[in-house]
DNA sequence: AGCATAGATGGTAGCGCTACCATTTCTTAT
DNA sequence: ATAAGAAATGGTAGCGCTACCATCTATGCT
């Protein structure tokens, strides 16, 4: 074996520089793409294409002598991994298919840009598909996804078409449903209780004397359950008994905006003069009731209190500053993006099932 | 050839139902997923593996019998093509990296939604990079997405670094830059330009009688190449030297919010009083401004007018109605995927440059 | 010294799909 | 009737990477 210096008879080329390599004008035109592989910089470095994979994969496995070369080699080449070929492989795609109502969401915004973040830390890429509200799209959407074969999905709220369920579950990939609580996950959750925050809402509003309690929400499925949560607490509490059968309630298309809070103000008022506070489904619909309130000379919260949701980085800065509903966005998006990350690794999940509650900020306007 | 209905010497084996298919428990365990491979389909259906593709990828050129019996076949199995295996075999990913300062700025939201709409109806699905305002993590991000082999890149705003350029030409990779103008694209490009926004909002104000103007912006580049545009323009009117060398500026942290719109003009009117109009990188700040001004007592617009920038969905419903720069985002969205979608097809690309503009809405405040 | 064990590296054989070209059958024109 | 072409389908050979196991060397232990 005179002239090889390693054990397998791996042909040595320390110092050719190629760059393109020299096949590449063969290939192209054919198949392929013409760009470096992983045998080309294998046989720059003297090594097999599997040490660089090491090298690139599972570091610690690779002597530090051999990994400097390869990583020269890599450098010199100007390599960049395929992907495409590596996920085939190895039935990781290192990416994550993200299932939201939009991207468009002031609300949701923080946590997919949280998710994206963490999930980029670890090596892995965030798509995301927009099923519309109300999820129309849910189930076509599921089947495109899973034909990219991603290592995790997360969905926006609880996953509820059947065949939806069916799909993910045989697919077999790790799931995270977030935004909402069920006793019953596909898989793995984070999220919070909607009607508890109802509930916490009406609570608060009823401890501050308020005994006129008006709702205006956006057309979401989640938005209604903390509606129905407040309206189910007024009830027990006996706030809504008082004067109405129910909790007065204008529901706007979804997503809220500063107008239709203002609309839903306006129409509330007409429908029902005597209320005395307003808790709306979002922090911008709330902006709206003040400035409706203001427009009209109804001092807030003199006359009447107003509640928003979201706690989005306005709420502070408003006059009167707002009163509202945190929820820990961005925590959410990494604890989902944790348990997927977790579970790729083959760790087990600390816990599966998260709350992360919620919290009512009292600031000047209720 | 008894036996067989068909050319080359396929079984068929029509009325077998294999759920999931028989060798699926011999293969699981050692490599692959224990999935329904287009193999299967194949044999379900009588034909060949190709031909289950052509139905998928190409179905003109199937007969219609053919193709029913084989969508029976993938309806029967519950098949779900494998992408990464067809983009390695075609080295057409489907798959589009979108490089953003942040999915989480309300200003270029609705681009990125139509963005990931079109490309969806395309049969594409969109990976976010986030690479952080200033574009910090950008180089690196784009090694990473170009390990994906996208069929095509987005980039907000113009790529400056060489290194970047670089990297995205010799990937040979359809890219598009967008939200800017230069005449130098990498490749395509869908924009408008920000000097002209900023010399167009002077001229309005120069118009309605302001002689004072000041400027309120996000630290981020594009937002202070209007605001210098701004400035010009106001120099070359005669305004900006009336009574100050400059115009005044406060720069916040990015992005703006209600509350840095506050701060701003507050500290604008310690060292200013005399200001009669404040132009904001965002409709955020110009709110701020106008929650400010109201707080003090000063009416807008008779005292100090106010215009934002991005005409977001609260704009019209402000009190007064915000005057404010509209830049269809949409449009961007939707053109930037076209680019990539006909270039992918092969088509040329009707318009690889294209200044979208921009248009200044004439509503109460200024 | 002799043997077991750990550490480093390589050869082979796919992952599941599609490009490419070949083959067969059916039309249409002459 | 026959050539020439179009339409439909199939066989083969990869795409570029990594799992799996084999191989070889260094190290520690009796």
């Amino acid at each position: 074996m005179i002239g090889k210096t390693r054990g397998q008879g791996v042909e040595i080329l320390d110092d050719i520089r190629a760059l393109p390599p020299a096949h590449a004008e063969g290939r192209r035109g054919r198949r392929g793409t013409g760009k470096v592989r992983i045998t080309d910089v294998a046989k720059l470095a003297g090594v097999a294409p599997i040490t660089v994979s090491r090298v690139l994969n599972a570091p610690d496995s690779v002597a530090a002598e051999t990994s400097r070369r390869v990583r020269e080699a890599i450098n010199r080449t100007g390599y960049v991994p395929n992907m495409l070929a590596g996920g085939l492989a190895s039935s990781r795609s290192h990416l994550i298919a993200a299932l939201v109502p939009t991207i468009a969401s002031p609300v949701f915004q923080a946590t997919w840009e949280a998710l994206t973040e963490t999930f980029s830390g670890a090596g892995y890429h965030v798509t995301f598909g927009q099923t519309g509200y109300g999820g129309a799209r849910e189930d076509e959407l599921i089947n495109t996804m899973i034909a990219r074969r991603p290592d995790g999905i997360v969905l926006t709220g609880i996953m509820h078409s059947p065949s939806g369920r069916r799909r993910l579950i045989e697919a077999d990939i790790p799931v995270v449903e977030t935004w909402d609580l069920t006793p019953t996950p596909i898989d793995m959750l984070v999220g919070f209780s909607h009607e508890h925050i109802g509930e916490a809402v009406a609570e608060y509003l009823h401890g501050k004397k308020r005994i006129r309690i008006a709702v205006i929400t956006a057309a979401d499925e989640r938005a209604r359950r903390r509606a129905k949560g407040l309206a189910a607490a007024a009830t027990r509490l006996g706030i809504a008994n008082t004067l109405a059968p129910a909790v007065p309630m204008f529901v706007a298309a979804a997503p809220g905006t500063l107008g239709s809070g203002r609309k839903g103000l306006t129409d509330l008022l007409a429908r029902h003069p005597g209320i005395d506070a307003v808790v709306c489904s979002s922090d911008m619909l709330a902006l709206g009731v003040m400035i409706e309130a203001q427009a009209r000379g109804i001092p807030v919260p003199e006359r009447i209190a107003v509640v928003g949701y979201g706690d989005l980085n306005f709420a502070a800065d408003t006059v009167p500053a707002l009163t509202t509903v945190n929820v820990d966005g961005p925590a959410i998006g990494r604890l989902a993006a944790r348990c997927i990350i977790d579970r790729a690794q083959g760790r087990s999940v600390a816990e599966p099932i998260v709350d992360v509650g919620f919290s009512i900020v009292k600031r000047a306007s209720a």
